[in-house]
DNA sequence: CATGGTCAAGTGGCA
DNA sequence: TGCCACTTGACCATG
């Protein structure tokens, strides 16, 4: 399985046998579920405090840890981790959380595990982190998530490079590109080194927003932090480029380390129902995917997980 | 115990 | 003007 010359093929947080097994006939009853995205609403984190927080991190660390383990067993090397492991993390510091120690153990294992067995994990903060904001609180708020993400890739011990990303879009253009980009690039440089050395942009998938090329010219010639190209975003917003040419242009820009590429598909094209809007992504994937004859690491973006992973490789596997 | 309404944050697009 | 989508559905109160 590892083999570095090949692709690697991942999925996104979610392990669908792992989380959902009654929706199974081969999975094992009465067997809880195993997931990474416990959270709870405000009224309750109001109410129950960071102790309450602490519990569902250790209980998110834990069950990341299984995932890990399923990863390596069953020959997935590539996995992107949720971005909500510690539930609320802005309104406190780590060193409030009462499992602290107990949580770190667990991040250093899972840690060590994926290093070892060569799994990349990458992660991919939300849309509410907007480096282009002209307001500064939303400004602030970005680089306090930024910098969890920064934090847990350090206490699993990754490297400081964009091996393994913390991959955001720019989320604003407020009717001037450029204006916006420039306080990107302003705004990066008040991020942690641990953000900054691993951060990573992504096209969009609306006209108005940021093509590969608007990326390249606005903040990788300025920043040099690197593209992660987006197939399916790039047929909403081309830039003025062919897909191979998004695809080359965006590759280009991360040197000694392999490139990050997402691939989806059409939800409307796959049930055949054009009132699903078409950037809604599909259950599965059908179509070969082109690298173009280059290494590249792929996440699919399939609703169905790991299984479209397992279904993509199962189709095309052998021509791989 | 199942189900449905609701849920922190920013922005743009659509009905 | 209000809802939806986006990184990821999950939580919680009601029946």
């Amino acid at each position: 399985m590892i083999n570095n010359s090949k692709n690697k093929y991942g999925y996104a947080c979610i392990n669908m046998k792992l989380a959902y097994p009654q929706e199974f006939d081969d999975q094992p009853k009465d067997v809880e579920r195993i997931y990474t995205g416990r959270t709870m609403i405000k009224r309750i984190f109001e109410r129950d405090g960071v102790d309450r927080a602490s519990e569902l991190t250790l209980a998110n660390v834990k069950d990341l840890d299984k995932i890990m383990d399923w990863n390596i067993l069953n020959g997935f090397d590539f996995y992107r981790m949720t971005s909500g492991i510690a539930p609320w993390k802005s309104e406190y510091a780590w060193t409030d959380l009462k499992d602290l120690d107990n949580i770190k153990v667990y991040l250093r294992s899972i840690g060590v595990k994926a290093t070892t067995h060569r799994v990349r994990v990458t992660t991919h903060p939300g849309p509410f982190n907007v480096l282009t904001s002209p307001r500064e609180s939303v400004v602030e708020n970005c680089i306090k998530d930024l910098s969890e993400h920064g934090d847990l890739f350090d206490f699993m011990g990754f490297g400081h490079t964009p091996y393994n990303k913390i991959n955001i879009h720019l989320g604003g253009a407020y009717g001037d590109k450029e204006a916006a980009m420039d306080r990107f690039c302003k705004n990066f440089e008040k991020l942690p080194s641990n953000v900054k050395s691993r951060l990573t942009v992504e096209n969009d998938d609306k006209a108005s927003m940021y093509s590969v090329q608007d990326l390249y010219d606005g903040i990788y010639k300025r920043i040099g932090i690197p593209i992660v190209f987006d197939y399916h975003h790039h047929r909403f917003c081309d830039g003025g480029l062919s897909e191979r040419e998004a695809f080359e242009l965006a590759t280009s820009t991360w040197g000694d380390i392999t490139p990050v590429v997402h691939y989806s598909e059409s939800m409307a094209k796959e049930q055949n129902n054009a009132k699903i809007k078409p950037q809604a992504h599909s259950n599965l994937v059908y179509d070969r995917i082109n690298t173009y004859d280059k290494q590249v690491d792929v996440m699919i973006e399939a609703k169905y997980k790991e299984l479209a992973v397992e279904h993509y490789l199962h189709k095309y596997g052998e021509s791989l």
